[in-house]
DNA sequence: TCCACTATTTTCATGATTGTAAATAGTGGC
DNA sequence: GCCACTATTTACAATCATGAAAATAGTGGA
């Protein structure tokens, strides 16, 4: 009658990743609420007692995993800035990517969970705008010198970049209910070309002379 | 020795909302974990099953949070945009205060919390940025005519209302951690910056001839 | 093939948290 | 001043999540 369980054994690494997977998966559909030990468990097949082998505690795999999200979501963003269109004056390509992994991806709700519940504490990602913001700014700086204008203040580059940064993780967590607090009904199409409009609006800030 | 304990008796609507005060300071300053009944019992020097009675049960406490939330803030913003600068092309003071509610208030954590924890399920405040932004169209149309321009779109109107309140929200929310990330030191000053040079965007795009 | 290692499971302990029931004590109306 | 009402408390039940301990079973190397 009893079946013989047939236990999966993995690697110690390939085991934390499949665990990590699980509990943002979780976290990102269910919420704060999502990340209990023993759903996290059945979710994958294991029991519970696993999950505390490869990560001490709960605390542990709340700072595992936002250690791992954090990383992410640099390496997306790096890629992002420094992939095939990056010097490209349309911003497009881009914030369409970084829209994409903070809202279709679900980073912009992670990291907002880890905010409000303080698994953020110290500046993980330190420099990661910081640089961005330097080269936009070389752009500009090179652009208003070709065409014999004074050159832009760093603080100025820095709240675009500030702004497009806010923006978009505000879109990522509360853009859908912003959008039907302005009673959009076509809520996909409305946020695609919000995108759009916005990356527009960028553009011009930071390249006002190109078309 | 045993010491005769007073209790303190308040009509039913104080102590709800005596209650209600109570959650929100907690879920501002710890996050999803800070609302636990014995714990806001204890901040206001009252036993849990109070709370219970005046609440059902914890769900229904997180209920009538989140409804008075939504409606304070629906109360807040149209407070700041029916003011005395309501119809000023200078949008300094509405912004500021915007932020204000959100990001000083915790409005945005308390928003964002319900959101991730499903809270907020149907649309709540349908209405409001529909108002405003239609508001705001009308002073652009007007604008528009009598300098003789062609009439701007709505869905531009409707881009520029809902990119300030997905900055607005998100800087609340995530502005702390954009500003570490992009290396800022002098935090309060370029958030403040940040700010006045946000509203001066707006306007621009909102009536950009104006002064 | 045997063995050491460790990933995994089963079983159990503990503490915390929500919720219930009954007793108690202010308060306002008569 | 008495009484009904209900806000509040005390004591307790039930559930549940984290975590500890010990047993079990794959796996890779000698």
């Amino acid at each position: 009658m009893a079946e013989k369980i047939k236990r999966v054994r993995r690697t110690a690494e390939e085991a934390r990743r499949v665990i990590l997977d699980a509990a943002e998966r979780r976290l990102a559909d269910l919420g704060p609420e999502g990340i209990r030990l023993q759903d996290i468990a059945a979710d994958i097949g294991i029991s519970h007692p696993t999950i505390l082998h490869h990560f001490e505690s709960r605390e542990g795999l709340v700072v595992a995993l936002t250690q791992r999200t954090l990383e992410q979501l640099r390496a997306e963003l790096f890629g992002a800035f420094t992939g095939p269109h990056a010097r490209d004056a349309d911003m497009h390509p881009i914030l369409d990517r970084v829209f994409d992994v903070l809202s279709r991806q679900g980073h912009a709700r992670l990291i907002g969970w880890m905010i409000l519940s303080g698994a953020i504490r110290q500046s993980p990602e330190q420099g990661l705008l910081r640089d961005l913001t330097d080269l936009i700014h070389a752009m500009r700086v090179e652009e208003s010198r070709t065409r014999g204008l004074p050159a832009p203040e760093r603080d100025d580059t820095l709240f675009i970049v500030m702004l497009g940064a806010v923006a978009a993780f505000g879109d990522g967590l509360f853009g859908p209910l912003v959008r039907r607090a302005a009673g959009v009904t076509d809520e996909t199409q409305i946020a695609e070309r919000f995108r759009a409009w916005f990356a527009e609006l960028l553009r011009s800030r930071i390249l006002p002379s190109a078309q």
